[in-house]
DNA sequence: CTACCATGTGCAACAAGTTGCATATAGGAG
DNA sequence: CTCCTATATGCAACTTGTTGCACATGGTAG
């Protein structure tokens, strides 16, 4: 059920089509929810059906109609007890991680092929990160608490990319980062 | 299919039962990867099936015959290819952060009490890791390469659940610890 | 001119993960 | 004496997530 209440607390902050809650988790919130569009329709299709949200229809020429979600009462009460609620911890699973326990099949140059990758990755991100700190958050105490809410899911996102990239560094000074081959 | 690479790692250590495998998971690898025991023997009989792990009966009294699952030769080089290969980063799905996203229906007696929870777990977690730490790898620069790896994945879980315990200080810090009325 | 990309919706098939149940025995706690 | 835990296996139904495809058009890059 974790998807629906991801889509009834993004569609909480604004009214939205399938499309642009898709863009929301790509880019807003990729920290925070992944979900394909097809899972997202299929989703607000079973949610309109339980009567948590409601549709606005948007004519367009060309284009298919605009669904436009907005949450119903019920989809906020319900939201509002799951919030409330008790959520357990999500189970990991890392491949990357994973494959520290096969680490003998793993050759030194793919090894380190791979968390140079990763490591691009991951500092693009935390650069991305920190952009929009410096551009919304400067003055953090002062803002209502739902924007305080809202820095912290991103500072989340800088410390865990800030701490994939620490590690990653404890991974070259262990393994020696420059192999012999090239 | 990434499953199936699980527990051929895991059998790339040592042979197991379904049984024992769904230990290692839930203890020693739960930093790693997570499933459950049924997820696992089905699993091991889709990899049975598939000729990549080979079973021997062990006989018990009262309980039921062991199957004792060992990594076969084609079961390995398929590890080996995809250890070697390259893996994507796992989707992140977290609801506690997904509720900041609706911060607003969250009481802040529920926001911290759940908070608490969760950063008691971590330290448990933290403290459990640690001790591995000192325990196993006090000499990790003489390893062989293969215990450095395990070791980088104990790491990762340190680092990362030392990341969480200071992201729950940062929101005790901005949003207040102590509610008024307790 | 053609190919891709963005917008916008969705179905169908499959793979992966969860939940509830079932069987069978031995040992310890209350 | 009963309940819980550990060992050890597994089926069935369901939910969630992935992958591939489809339609429809306007703009931009080559």
């Amino acid at each position: 059920m974790a998807l629906r209440y991801a889509l009834l607390a993004s569609l909480y902050e604004s009214p939205a089509t399938g499309y642009e809650l898709t863009r929301r988790f790509r880019e807003r919130m990729g920290n925070v929810w992944n979900a394909s569009h097809q899972q997202i329709y299929r989703e607000l299709a079973k949610a309109l059906d339980d009567g948590l949200v409601k549709v606005e229809l948007v004519e367009q020429s060309g284009k298919p109609d605009r669904k436009v979600y907005h949450l119903a009462d019920s989809g906020r009460a319900e939201l509002g007890e799951w919030v409330n609620g008790f959520s357990p911890r999500p189970a990991t699973r890392d491949p990357l991680l994973l494959k520290l326990f096969a680490g003998d099949l793993w050759s030194h140059d793919r090894l380190f092929e791979e968390l140079s990758r990763y490591e691009l990755d991951w500092q693009e991100e935390l650069e991305r990160y920190r952009e929009i700190e410096r551009d919304y958050f400067q003055d953090v105490q002062t803002l209502p608490r739902h924007y305080k809410l809202q820095y912290l899911a991103l500072r989340r996102g800088i410390m865990a990319t800030e701490s994939w990239l620490a590690w990653a560094r404890e991974v070259r000074d262990l393994c020696g980062a420059s192999p012999e081959g090239s």
